[in-house]
DNA sequence: AAGTGTCCTTGACACAGATCAATGACGGAG
DNA sequence: CTCCGTCATTGATCTGTGTCAAGGACACTT
């Protein structure tokens, strides 16, 4: 059952995310094909977007919300590969097969490309083929900085660097102090923090409860986070506290 | 110290990886172009491309031999993100630090392109950029697939899916007869392979004795595998051992 | 032929994280 | 306000893989 809200804008131009999603290059013009191809879908929290396998007649871009992207095994295991954030791409131009299925975690609002002439635009404006390329060698950085993740590092850092991504992605959204504590909300269950990090919901559940109680998390409820501290939180997932200047 | 040798061909219409690297869409005039900028750079098996962070002044395709892509914590943990084949692309456009280190871990040739003029040309001319897409795209989805292997497979599965990997690679390029034994040499040490299936190489040795032991895969040497029954080692990698036909 | 270095194998034991199981917190329906 | 379902926490125990350690196979040097 999709709800079939529309979103609070009228056009792309007012869209929010305009200038990072895959249509940040378009030119006015551009735009307004891209309009004629376009329409939005929206999922409550829970919702299946997609299963693996099923027939994609469309690429879209996350406006709002949350989604994930997992694989699953025939026995069941399943693993995450993909946090889909607002300005994210869904879907890949020339397949007509869902490789993954797609979840949203939270309210979702999309924007969906009818795939062809989605596929016919790329090839005709460059803009759209160069984004995407962009945003594609992006993502491999981070299914590559993932894998570290996963191959090598306890649960405890594990933890410590899921938060530490999501903390940071929420202070660029947010426009947050640097410095000063940041505060956000978990948009995924202890079940899906193990989906994504290779690991069981106890472990995720244990190693949250002592990362509270040694003071690198602050937890108000279930879901709400305060990090008093970014870099200790980022020393605790093992990589560099340092932020790149002034050693 | 590199090696200078030379390849054994001597225009691009003659290169091996010509259909497949990021130059498979050019056109003559094009390839011209990249014959500019463009030159040969050989390492013999066991020296390092580059290092994270090093300087690079240029991105390259493998021609011939395998490489390996590393990321490594300060305490020395290290993590495999990705294994350079024949027709592989190493290196981002518009990035000039090394994100990752490069090793050969056979003897290895590279076609190396200056990257100035190779991000000109991206811009001027779409079957660069087209195909750069495509590869992209192809390798975000090896990673995607490694990071099931590297969340949720036991040693064993991951030993049998890096095993089911290079002998399918090894098949596609000798074009092997299917249905029949496959034989193939690993290009990768033990250690290697732990880095790449985020295992210890103890674990990786006594997990290769027992397919051994059992039958699934034949030893001659340490290097040299033999396979008796394709379907097998993919059911023990855990995927579905049908082909896709057939059921 | 013995010496040396690299890579690999195998064994004994320890431990991080999985598994099994019980209970708790919270929010929506009636 | 209580019932019930979902999600999270915590404890007890088990086990797969890591760690530490010894030795083997092979290639290359002299």
């Amino acid at each position: 059952m999709h709800q079939v809200e529309t979103p609070k804008f009228k056009t792309c131009s007012e869209c929010p995310i305009r200038h990072r999603a895959v249509c940040a290059k378009c030119e006015k013009d551009e735009l307004e094909r891209l309009e004629d191809i376009k329409y939005y879908r929206s999922f409550s929290a829970g919702q299946t977007v997609m299963w693996a396998g099923d027939h994609m007649d469309f690429v879209a871009s996350v406006i709002s919300g949350v989604a994930t992207l997992t694989q699953t095994m025939e026995d069941g295991r399943t693993q995450m590969v993909g946090l889909l954030l607002p300005s994210d791409f869904v879907g890949r131009p020339g397949r007509s097969q869902a490789t993954y299925s797609v979840t949203a975690t939270t309210d979702l609002m999309m924007c969906c490309f009818r795939r062809k002439p989605f596929e016919q635009m790329m090839t005709s404006t460059p803009h759209i083929a160069n984004r995407l390329l962009e945003m594609t060698l992006d993502e491999l950085d981070a299914a590559r900085e993932w894998m570290l993740v996963l191959g090598r590092k306890t649960a405890r850092e594990k933890i410590a660097s899921l938060l530490s991504i999501i903390a940071r992605r929420d202070a660029l959204l947010n426009a947050a102090a640097p410095g000063k504590e940041l505060m956000f909300d978990l948009p995924l269950t202890r079940e899906a923090m193990a989906d994504y990090l290779g690991l069981t919901l106890e472990t995720v559940s244990r190693q949250m409860s002592a990362l509270k109680r040694d003071g690198i998390i602050v937890l108000k409820g279930k879901r709400a986070v305060t990090v008093p501290d970014m870099d200790v939180l980022m020393t605790e997932a093992g990589d560099d506290s340092d932020g790149g200047y002034l050693t």
